[in-house]
Parts: C-alpha cells; sequence; structure tokens
RNA sequence: GGCGGCAUAGCCAAGUGGUAAGGCAGAGGUCUGCAAAACCUCUAUUCCCCAGUUCAAAUCUGGGUGCCGCCUCCA
C-alpha cells in the first residue's frame, strides 16, 4: 500500500517517495513565542504529529525538525511592554509550548532549533545569495531581489505582476522592486543584535527556516509543513531564498498546509484577536479531547471552532474508551472459562443476537460475515452449540478487526484522512462491543480485537487505556467511595432501593458517575 | 483588482464516475430494581442552483448563488 499527499506545489495528491528509502526528512514552521499557543497553532502541530507518527507507523524512520522563532518584531514589542529582556520572555513561552504540547499529546521533535541560536548559518546564506546577486544591502538592510528569481511564486501560484496589481504593500523606495523582503534588519536601539558584515542587525524572518531545515536536512528534503496562511509570503520566500542560495537545486520535495480554524466562520488569528489559547479551552477540556476534536477533521479542511464541537469530540473519545474498557473487563472477568457465567445470556441471546449483528455489518461491507462462516464452515463436527455460535462471533470479530486496520491503513494513506481512519475505529469499537455483550469473556480474538483498537488509536496519537483523569484521584477519594459503594451494595442487597438511588444521584451532584455492572458498581470522576 | 478554497441529514463529517461511511442528537426496542453503558431498528430517493458530458455524476464540464482564505505579522 502506498501513501499519497496532497502537495501544496503541484496542487494534486502525489504518491510519496522518500529521498531516502525508509527515512523521512520534515520540517514544520512551529510558533513565534512570545504568548502561549493559540487552537490554530494547535492544529498545525496536531496535524503534522499525526503526519509524524504515522509515517513512523509505516516503518518510516522521521527526521522531524520544529522550529520556534524566538526573534522578531512581537517578541520584541511584547518584551519591552512587560519589561524584561525578548529572550527571557521568549523562553517562558518555549516552555509553555512544551506544556501545552503534552497535554495535546504532540510528541518533541527530533530536533527544536531556535532562530538566536543559528544566526552564523543565515548570514551565510545571505552572503551567498549576495555573491549571487540576489541580495543586495541598503544601508545595513539586507533585502532578497525577487526580480532575479525567476521561479518566484511557484508555490502560491501567482506571479509579481499578479502581486503589484493587488498592491497592498507599501512601497519602499530603497527596495529595487517592492516585493524584494528583508534578508536582514538593521538593529534599531534597545534590540536584539548581532554582528553581521552588514553592521549589527537581526535577522529576517523567513531566513531562519531555510537556515535551519538545510542546516539538520539537507537540501530536498521530504516535507515542508505549515499553515495554510505561510504559502505566501513565508514559504515562497523560503523557496526563493533555499534554492537561490542551493543554485537552483530542489529545496523541499512535498509542500503540506493544514486549513485553519475559525470562530463564527472567520479565520482564527492573532491580529483579529478572535483566537483561543490552548491554554484556556484546556480550562474545559481534556487535552486528548482537543486533539480528537483536531484529527476528527482532514486537516486540508476548515475547521469552525465552537463548545459544542469540543463536547461532540468528547463523546466520541468516550465511545472508544467505554468499548476497550468493556474488553478489558471482559477479559479479565472470563479469565479461561469461555463463557459459564455467560451462560444463561449467551443461550437466550445467541438464538438471535450474533446473527443479527453479524447481518447488520454485512450491509455496511457486505463481506465480513462470508468470510468468517468460510473460516468456520467446518466448526459443527465438534462441541455444543454455544460452543460453535461462539466460535462464528470470534471469527466475526476477528474479521472486524482486519477490516478495520485495512480501512485505517487505506485512510491514512489517502492523504492523513485521519477522520476517515476514526470511523474505522468506530467499526473496530462497535464490532468490539457486540461480541462482549453476548460473549463477555476471555477470547484470543477479543483481545487481538482489543489491542488492535490500542494500536491504532496510538498511531493517532490517542492512549485509550490511559488515566481519564490527569489529576490523580487521591488514596483517601478511593478509600470513601469503597466505603460508599459497599454502604449502596447493602442497601441493593436488601432492596432498599431509595438509599442506593439517593447515593448515586448525590454523587452525580458532586461530579462522579456510577454505573453498575454485573461484576459489581464502578465510578468515574466525571469530566467537565 | 489578482489568486485559491469550500457548499453533503437537526448538528459535525467522510466520500473525485457505479448507485450516500462514521459520530452526535432524536424515536422505538433489548438489557436493568431503576439508571448508566452496551446492543438492535429507524432517521438524506439525495449531495447549493441551472445546463451539459456519460449506460451511469455528490463526484467530470460550463454558468450562477453563497461563504471563506491569501495578496500585510499570523499555524
Amino acid at each position: 500500500m502506498s501513501l499519497s499527499l496532497y502537495n501544496t506545489m503541484t496542487r494534486t495528491k502525489e504518491r510519496f517517495q522518500a529521498r531516502e528509502t525508509g527515512k523521512v526528512a520534515m520540517y514544520a514552521c512551529g510558533p513565534t513565542t512570545y504568548n502561549f499557543i493559540h487552537m490554530g497553532n494547535a492544529r498545525m502541530l496536531v496535524v503534522f504529529d499525526m503526519v509524524r507518527r504515522y509515517l513512523m507507523y509505516k516503518g518510516y524512520e522521521v527526521r522531524y525538525v520544529q522550529n520556534f522563532t524566538d526573534v522578531d518584531d512581537k517578541i520584541i514589542q511584547r518584551a519591552r511592554e512587560e519589561g524584561i529582556p525578548p529572550a527571557t520572555l521568549a523562553e517562558k513561552y518555549i516552555r509553555e509550548y512544551f506544556c501545552d504540547a503534552e497535554a495535546l499529546g504532540i510528541l518533541p521533535a527530533t530536533i527544536h532549533p531556535r532562530a538566536t541560536e543559528h544566526i552564523p548559518e543565515m548570514i551565510q546564506m545571505i552572503q551567498g545569495l549576495a555573491a549571487q546577486g540576489l541580495a543586495y544591502d541598503v544601508g545595513g538592510d539586507v533585502y532578497f531581489a525577487v526580480g532575479r528569481f525567476p521561479a518566484y511564486g511557484k508555490l502560491s501560484g501567482r506571479s509579481l505582476e499578479d502581486m503589484l496589481a493587488g498592491a497592498r504593500v507599501e512601497v519602499d523606495e530603497r527596495k529595487h522592486h517592492p516585493m524584494d523582503f528583508a534578508l536582514w534588519k538593521k538593529a534599531k536601539a534597545g534590540e536584539p543584535a548581532w554582528e553581521s558584515p552588514w553592521g549589527l542587525g537581526r535577522p529576517g524572518w523567513h531566513i531562519e527556516c531555510s537556515a535551519m531545515s538545510l542546516k539538520y536536512l539537507g537540501a530536498g528534503f521530504d516535507i515542508h509543513g505549515g499553515g495554510g496562511d505561510l504559502v505566501f509570503p513565508h514559504h515562497e520566500n523560503e523557496i526563493a531564498q533555499s534554492e537561490g542560495y542551493l543554485q537552483g537545486k530542489t529545496f523541499a520535495r512535498y509542500w503540506m498546509h493544514n486549513a485553519f480554524i475559525t470562530v463564527n466562520k472567520a479565520k482564527m488569528s492573532k491580529s483579529l484577536g478572535n483566537f483561543f489559547t490552548v491554554r484556556e479551552v484546556l480550562e474545559h477540556f481534556p487535552g486528548e479531547v482537543l486533539r480528537f476534536y483536531l484529527l476528527d477533521t482532514h486537516y486540508r479542511s476548515p475547521l469552525d471552532f465552537d463548545d459544542e464541537k469540543l463536547a461532540l469530540a468528547q463523546k466520541g473519545l468516550e465511545r472508544l474508551r467505554t468499548s476497550v474498557r468493556l474488553a478489558g473487563e471482559a477479559l479479565e472477568a472470563g479469565n479461561g472459562s469461555p463463557g459459564p457465567q455467560s451462560g444463561v445470556v449467551t443461550r437466550a441471546e445467541a438464538q438471535t443476537r450474533p446473527e443479527e449483528g453479524a447481518q447488520a455489518r454485512v450491509k455496511a461491507t457486505a463481506r465480513p460475515e462470508e468470510r468468517a462462516q468460510a473460516r468456520s464452515g467446518t466448526a459443527g463436527a465438534s462441541g455444543g452449540e454455544a460452543e460453535i455460535e461462539g466460535r462464528a462471533a470470534a471469527e466475526v470479530l476477528q474479521v472486524a478487526l482486519e477490516e478495520a486496520r485495512e480501512a485505517f491503513v487505506s485512510a491514512m494513506d489517502d492523504d492523513f484522512n485521519s477522520a476517515l481512519g476514526l470511523a474505522a475505529l468506530f467499526d473496530l469499537a462497535k464490532a468490539v462491543n457486540s461480541y462482549v455483550r453476548v460473549y463477555p469473556s476471555r477470547s484470543a480474538e477479543l483481545a487481538a480485537a482489543r489491542s488492535t483498537l490500542l494500536e491504532l488509536a496510538g498511531v493517532l496519537g490517542f492512549d485509550l487505556a490511559g488515566p481519564v483523569e490527569k489529576v490523580e484521584e487521591s488514596d483517601r477519594l478511593s478509600g470513601v467511595m469503597e466505603v460508599l459503594l459497599q454502604v449502596r451494595a447493602r442497601a441493593k442487597a436488601r432492596k432498599d432501593w431509595e438509599t442506593a438511588d439517593f447515593i448515586r444521584t448525590e454523587l452525580k451532584n458532586v461530579g462522579i458517575i456510577l454505573e453498575d455492572t454485573p461484576q459489581g458498581a464502578r465510578w468515574q470522576v466525571n469530566r467537565p
């Protein structure tokens, strides 16, 4: 099976072929660290984390570089407002970045380079460009000469003429061409500055990504990603600088861009001020819910932000987790004995349930039941009816497992369609639930189905078996709950429903959900 | 003005030529002391509108309408 992805450069889906067999080199433009990251940043981060994880799952060794822009106008301005050095401010938000990233299940990149630590590399590039006549110095400011780079505009699909027609750029008389952009900015008083051949100054925004990606990944690396708003000018300029510097060699081979998060249909952006920081949203929903919300829509589709969608994501995740839990409980409870305690239910249910379930799935996929029957067709020779039916159900589950895996992989192979991949997980969860309902006992197929669910969800960065709450329940609370549940169990034993219900209702009021199961009551702290 | 994207059920959302995935919500049922969870059934003859190509279109072509984005820092 082969992976294909949408390449912004060609505006088509292309089959992915790594530069080097078995290895992928990818770069994503990370945040400028002058504030907490917002949901828009989160989308880009989660999307490329998902891409990276899937590539790893496919067996690639992935070298993933994600930078921090730790020097720019915004940082300087914000630092000034707070009366602290820009470097201190940037450092602070880099630390905060890692908190949010962890909550969102984002793995640390292989390398997290910072702009300020790569000044020499940038200077070297600018010198190379100047030597070729692609850059010019105007009194300490150095610009890239777009007019000297014929391919300018190839990523964003526009020509210099088009852009001039729009002409929202201020004309700086010192520039040779209005679209020329800064490679190096002359230092102003009180700003961070570095020595350079053009005097004290600091790098322009675009050059850092060129310098750092080329340093760590080399020319012609595989995937360059970022938010859609970086296509122009940021990535266009990166290409101009880099391919100019590389004298025509390809800079990056595949360009991936995620769509935006909108609020009331308008782009969430820092300049509009309509953004929500991840930190704020985490006060209301767990990080994994945000992640689910972000991955339940294809990365190239716009995604509108609101609480209802987050609540929806929470329900969906809950469903998957419940399935894993039910399977786990069945595997423990069934411990070795294939279905004694399920005998009564099974005998009755088995007459109708398995067939119904199987048929429902046949309608959807037109295959699993047939395949299962083909496999178990010879099973009629020995054993009781229940056992035969159990085998058949297990075969159906096994087939559902294989189909879920196939569906998941082909969804993800098709331009990382995580929304479809998630649907495959729901299908498998349903198969698991159906099986467990009738055969709450240990079987190899159930164990395999459960671990497949965990494995595939893991590829998307979810830990379905992990603790629901980030904060650990204290031993004392657990102790109290145990006592309470025993009291309630006694009340139930003497059919004192009033007391039993009172306990359940009152606990619910303080945010603790009780559920009665054949194995006794279980409880969990209700998430916000 | 230039360039680009999107429009699928009450809501979210897959689906690029073969007869509408999945989730949420809702209705009915099974199970349950009652709940919850789970399971079963039902809920788009139809994919913004019009015309065209085709045996066949949500999917292709042309036109229209609406919404959004980039062209300025932005994921």
